[in-house]
DNA sequence: TATGAATGAGCGTTCATTCAT
DNA sequence: AATGAATGAACGCTCATTCAT
């Protein structure tokens, strides 16, 4: 993005909804030109190429979901739970609000974003470490780094099934929380809390 | 499909190939005839569009998965921790095999799959019920079905994230298997399997 | 056409009916041999290309045409109303049967027939000198040879306006022709029976 | 079409040219393009397909068609003869400049312009009625109506017929047009100006 | 001889990008 | 800076023609 401008802004924001809503090969950069209230040429003048404002946009979003995240774990005043389940609070809010580029940055981004990729991986491997360190400073009993990577890996990962949209129908998303924190916790604890067998 | 000749067969494999290493969008018609070593009309021949193509070589797809995960469930003569450890093993070589593809099946096929969208619930919710029953039935105490059903979810999901490709270069993903489904049976067994506080 | 086998035959009865249908381009070969109860490799035994199939089916009805208007113009014992009539029957009856094909051999066959504009522009003025030298044999009164063509030309031209299908719904075409012929013939007597101001 | 712009007018007008030289299936609209001296994407800013383009156009032709012929049965101070004199001076020089496409307008346009038909049977219907008029209104003695239109549908065909360009050679189709127009009006008068016998 | 599976040239259309205003 | 008219590369699909059987 060339300027930080009003417009800028504005490109930004409508790419995310647009991109959001039928993915990046469907989205004409008219669409998001109209989105945004500005005229084609001027999404040129501040991004060079669809595929730049497609990463430019997706960074922000990848940015607040790791905040959120972040924010989830230190929660402050809180035990693993309820950091964990906070954590959980803000996938679901981030799933429903992004919905098709979420998927994008919980999982790979596929093939359009070879160059986002790294990106990604180092993010989610941060995540990961963020939620092995608070495994292993919280959980009673010493856990191997490897393998609290590992149980990070299966939260994570886990949540997003938990608290997918499709799946709130019958329990109320906190509920699905709750009990998918309940298990992971007191999983984790049995398995490292003691000795293993 | 037109036949079930051998030209097909090589077309779908030559499109599961194709689009799983680009993309559906990526992917042009061309590339999947020369990949099949066919012409460019052949495959028209066989399927009425690049859509269809898609669409039937993603239900294959699709299905394989199905049956693996039913295979490993079915494990013969194991205990619950087997049965989930197979079905990962498959997970993990479906991963593997598919990359690309895998994730469209495993999550939201995405807005270019619409017609498809449906289909893939059915199955997803289909699977999520069979590790449910499993569940229910192999751990000691009563667990309530949509309970079960949460579990069985964040294990699946969860499972995705423990078996990808580029999570296993540091444990064996045998090793990585072994300690999420650890973890997970005993925070199921610990959550429900007593009365929970 | 190769040979003079039942085939050959079948295919051009088919590539009539068809090329009527939907005129030349929206045809396929396929469609033809279809409607021919042929495999579509055995057209090509038959004639070497789509083009040359069309070019022979059309001259085929082009002969039929002209043999219909000459013996429309010597119908045996006929005054010239009678025999004009009966040449606007077979018209009639021609434009009802071939459709879309008639109107190529009545007018130019457009650019699609190129090959064939100068064989047609032949029949055209075969036509034209036989209905010339029936005014100029039957009308009393001389008639100058090019007159007597213009006069040809026009009553060849003006009975395809009065008996097109598409105006046969409010009077018989009996009469429509009737009252055209009538006009003619008594248009030509007139103008060149006698002295002209 | 979009705009009345300059580029809308040129590719109409080149549109003209290329349809009526070549025919709407052997013409691409990349050979439009060029003629008009635009892109290939342009023609699609102004118009949404070739079908459109070529509706458009043809459209416009038979309005000319149409504004001609209507000014020459107005002819002022004329009488009969002269009237229809310049209609088929006026229909002699639309031929000549618009060839190929004057054919569709004057005869059934084809399969290609189905959705063309009726307007063009309304126009057809209309000049009809114009021309039955104009012999009801001038010729002494009473003409029926529906006599009326088949002598006047074959006086418009019947003209198409004599001043067709390759007709055009021996006589001057001033010459042409007279002896025409002389033996219409003269069988006109004949057949309904007195008992008919 | 007869066939239809296989082929690829050809074309209509889309849309990211440019550039004159 | 802002615009949108103009552009042409790219691609899905059709169908006349070929050829192995």
């Amino acid at each position: 993005m060339r300027g930080e401008g009003n417009k800028g802004r504005l490109i930004l924001d409508a790419a995310r909804r647009v991109f959001a809503a039928t993915g990046y090969y469907q989205a004409r950069v008219e669409d998001i030109a109209r989105e945004a209230g500005v005229g084609k040429g001027t999404v040129y003048e501040y991004f060079t190429s669809k595929e730049e404002l497609y990463l430019e946009m997706l960074l922000e979003v990848v940015n607040s979901y790791v905040a959120g995240v972040r924010a989830g774990l230190e929660h402050a005043g809180g035990d693993i739970r309820e950091k964990l389940f906070f954590t959980g609070r803000h996938l679901c809010s981030f799933l429903t609000e992004h919905g098709q580029l979420a998927r994008m940055v919980l999982q790979d981004p596929g093939p359009i974003n070879f160059k986002f990729t790294d990106h990604l991986r180092t993010i989610r491997r941060k995540m990961v470490e963020m939620v092995a360190a608070l495994l292993r400073d919280t959980i009673p009993g010493s856990i191997p780094q490897e393998e609290a990577e590992v149980a990070a890996r299966f939260f994570l990962a886990g949540l997003a099934g938990v608290v997918y949209p499709e799946n709130m129908q019958t329990l109320a998303p906190q509920e699905n929380l709750r009990t998918a924190v309940d298990v992971f916790v007191q999983g984790v604890s049995e398995t490292f809390g003691r000795e293993r067998g």
